[in-house]
DNA sequence: CAACATTAAATGTATGTACATTATATTTGC
DNA sequence: GCAAATATAATGTACATACATTTAATGTTG
């Protein structure tokens, strides 16, 4: 369905202005899809992105700080996710020994486990793989990162 | 700035995954620049958007489900939005003669003032004109209306 | 080495999001 | 006409976001 549709506003300023609408409705569409995924595992969409980035980075551990860096939304707060995740024994956090300003966060077993079990299901493909091909996902791609080159 | 680099992870499962978290990762840079925008008149995005509609409306009022129906984001919370908005006495709130379940929302002069200076400013336009041409809008918005297809 | 600056994380506060529940008002069916 | 169903908004709770402030450790410089 058309952004105009969906929203039910019949007209944009110009074409820039609507894909500004449509990238964030369309965003918020995803990420709607998402959490849905994720709730069955009672995670949620944050909470599932920093278990990934720790994942990656085992057995080394990260820092809060590391994980600022590579989260999707760089200004969210990462130490209170990792809170929840630590409650839910799917982290652990450790003062640096090395640099006792810094703490240590890793995966426990648990964490890898359950992330093992959301990649089986296929939640995300399913997410993933909405009705664009292969080509037209690499076209969006390309649009998207030079949308980003404003300044 | 290629996404692969915005966010250090030099490999994606497929195009699809990736353009999901482009699409993701973009809207909210994008969400951001907003943000940064609306500050200067000490709004929030949510909160603009909810005068935009009223204003669309006016001098017509709009109920909640209204406000629900023409949000972006269909989910969050209405009513709480108007509560700030009310506050701030940029809206009004009486409860509709003719059904009263259901409450008028309007937008006040100063609320109108308020979008008109945000007009003026040029800070919505700055935001919006991405390095994109127009013809590339056209074609962000034909995909991403695609992507939504799914289902 | 002591005073100051910087770094790393945690915490406080206001706002927003997601979803369930509640409070009224209205409609519907007997 | 009244009980039950439905409609409409508000409220409660947990989590997340945005941004300022605080706490503590480490670096730097006179």
């Amino acid at each position: 369905m058309r952004i105009e549709d969906e929203i039910k506003q019949p007209l944009f300023q110009d074409e820039h202005q609507k894909a500004i609408i449509n990238l964030i409705y369309t965003s918020g569409w995803l990420q709607l899809r998402q959490a849905c995924a994720f709730k069955k595992f009672a995670l949620t969409s944050p909470q599932f992105n920093i278990l990934r980035i720790l994942r990656g980075q085992h057995p080394q551990p990260a820092t809060v700080a590391l994980l600022i860096e590579r989260m999707l939304d760089k200004t969210s707060n990462a130490s209170r996710i990792v809170d929840r995740l630590e409650e839910k024994k799917l982290v652990t956090r450790i003062v640096c020994p090395s640099n006792r300003r810094a703490v240590d966060i890793r995966i426990t077993p648990a964490g890898l486990a359950l992330l093992d079990q959301i990649d089986a299901s296929g939640a995300l493909k399913a997410a993933a793989h909405a009705s664009l091909s292969e080509a037209e996902a690499r076209q969006l791609n390309e649009l998207l990162d030079k949308m980003r080159d404003a300044e």
